[in-house]
RNA sequence: GGCCCCAUCGUCUAACGGUUAGGACACCAGAUUUUCAAUCUGGUAAUCAGGGUUCGAUUCCCUGUGGGGUCACCA
């Protein structure tokens, strides 16, 4: 069935509306045609689709070019990221092709396959009110279908609000061959006269989706589930063109863990949202890739150039998908494990300049906030490489790393205490510490905890002494090692650190 | 309501018509540990229901149920 048109190039594309945020849920849907055109060495298309002026936004369509920029999902033929044509079927804003959307609605209309209506809207939207109610399919029955060639031109030339409509043949079975799905068929009547334009400079959806896709020369349509009803009208639209409709697989939904559609109330759906909680473009593509696919074997992760290798249409998942954000966030995590520790503190800066926590003062130098000291970003480094394997989102690493950002930790005395410890004994114990530290001469991780355990060993209770001393260097319950902490944060700052925290006893 | 789509652990999913129904996340327990993670080991947990077809159905067919999509001068 593929096979005879294995000798066309495959030519697929996206084609969002620039109406709103890129929502991950649009992610996929560009991301499956993408897979699908690299893996057979073909051409992928960016279109967009802004025939709606009202909503559509420059705003939006940057956003859009951004995300997939930030994604590594790249296009051959379309809008270039800064916005300018690029490829052979210029322009691809479909704003800018209304006079090949006009050339095919007159011929249209001119061979008898779309015709103008002037039924007022109130009068089409009673009358589906109306089949609705005596359960019949709510469609436009063709009223102004046979108005005479004079009567639409006096119409037209009085200036009453017109729409163009198509001709749907009646009781006719459309069927498409989906490469998801297989066979789907529906009855023309069900279909009804669709509006295809406002006028003839003014093409809707259906038509200009239609007429672009042959245009383009698109041999595959992916995209998602709710066109599948679309399908049999922008069939028609293209029959009675001329041309002979692409191979369609129409992609399951992503749904909220309210098993609807995913929507703000059950979780982030911006692709910008996700971006600022930290997560990474490896993991996202990774994750959003494998809700509704999956390769047959047991791998799962999986970079852009593996998938790309793996991909095939026919493991693609019928069902809708549940977005569930514990897998992306272990997901996640794991990339982050996986992360030069360079890199992984280049991408943790802009959160710690963001929490007013540190600034940029010169390249790879910041001042600290609160004590106006510099740090450099190998020290920086060093911090983030202690939080590494807990991080499971980058903005997590402000919090986690703000003690070493800090002049004064904030915490009340309860939390110095160990068990059963009482204030003298954790006096002892922090005092013992610091005279420990302030002796010790080699001040590295490993000579410091060294130490440290040989001195923790001695007593029965280990957390005596490590317990207490953690909480006077980090003010937190959690956080990584004692000595850790002290081997980054120095000795000056480590012993005024356990001062502070006997003065809490006092 | 009409039309269309879908249905395996809580979630993502695997299983030429023959498997003790497999894996991952989450969860629980254990190991490790000053804490939280990470890591390792183990565990709980699923074929929507009813009919067929078949020696044998998660798998094929029908019906029901449930969920979803869509019915715009939006895309």
């Amino acid at each position: 069935m593929i096979a005879k048109k294995e000798e066309k190039k495959i030519r697929t594309r996206f084609a969002p509306s620039p109406t709103g945020h890129l929502h991950i849920g649009t992610v996929r849907t560009a991301l499956f045609p993408f897979l699908f055109s690299r893996k057979n060495k073909g051409t992928f298309i960016l279109r967009i689709e802004d025939t709606d002026l009202e909503r559509s936004k420059k705003e939006w369509e940057e956003e859009l070019l951004k995300g997939l920029n930030w994604l590594n999902i790249s296009w051959d033929e379309g809008i270039d990221v800064n916005g300018k044509d690029m490829g052979s079927h210029a322009p691809y804003r479909q704003s800018e092709r209304a006079s090949i959307y006009r050339k095919h609605l007159e011929k249209m209309i001119e061979e008898g396959h779309a015709y103008y209506c002037f039924c007022p809207k109130e009068e089409v939207e009673a009358e589906k009110q109306y089949l609705m109610s005596i359960g019949e399919a709510p469609v436009y029955r063709g009223k102004c279908r046979d108005l005479s060639k004079e009567t639409v031109e006096k119409y037209l030339k009085e200036g009453r609000p017109s729409v163009i409509r198509f001709k749907t043949p009646s009781n006719q079975k459309i069927a498409f061959n989906d490469l998801i799905r297989g066979k789907i068929e529906v009855d023309s009547s069900t279909l009804g006269d669709f509006v295809i334009a406002k006028d003839l400079d003014s093409g809707l959806f259906n038509l200009t989706c239609a007429v672009d896709d042959v245009e383009m020369e698109i041999t595959h349509v992916i995209r998602g589930e709710d066109h599948i009803p679309n399908t049999p009208k922008q069939t028609l639209l293209i029959r009675a063109m001329g041309f002979e409709e692409p191979e369609y697989a129409h992609l399951s939904l992503i749904l909220g863990t309210d098993k609807k559609k995913l929507s703000k109330r059950t979780g982030k759906t911006s692709l910008i949202d996700y971006i600022d909680d930290g997560y990474l473009p490896e993991a996202i593509i990774n994750f959003v890739a494998f809700l509704g696919w999956n390769p047959g074997t047991e791998k799962e992760m999986y970079t852009m150039e593996e998938l790309i290798n793996d991909f095939s249409i026919e493991k693609i998942q019928k069902s809708a998908a549940i977005f569930n954000i514990d897998k992306l966030d272990w997901m996640n995590g794991s990339y982050i494990r996986k992360k030069p520790l360079y890199e992984l503190t280049q991408m943790c800066v802009p959160y710690l300049v963001k929490a007013n926590l540190i600034k940029e003062v010169a390249l790879e130098k910041y001042l600290i906030i609160e004590t106006g000291e510099e740090v450099h970003i190998e020290d920086i480094e060093k911090m983030v490489a202690l939080y590494q394997e807990r991080l499971k989102k980058l903005s997590e690493i402000v919090e986690l790393i703000d003690l070493f950002f800090k002049k004064e930790l904030d915490y009340g005395k309860e939390l110095l205490k160990w068990k059963e410890m009482s204030d003298s004994e954790i006096v002892d114990s922090l005092r013992k510490s610091s005279e420990m530290i302030s002796n010790i001469l080699k001040f590295d991780k490993e000579n410091l905890e060294k130490e440290l355990m040989e001195e923790a060993n001695k007593i029965s209770n280990r957390g005596n002494l490590l317990w207490p001393l953690r909480v006077a260097l980090t003010g937190k319950k959690n956080s990584a090692g004692p000595m850790e902490i002290v081997a980054v944060l120095g000795k000056e700052k480590t012993l005024r650190r356990i001062e502070e925290a006997i003065n809490k006893l006092k």
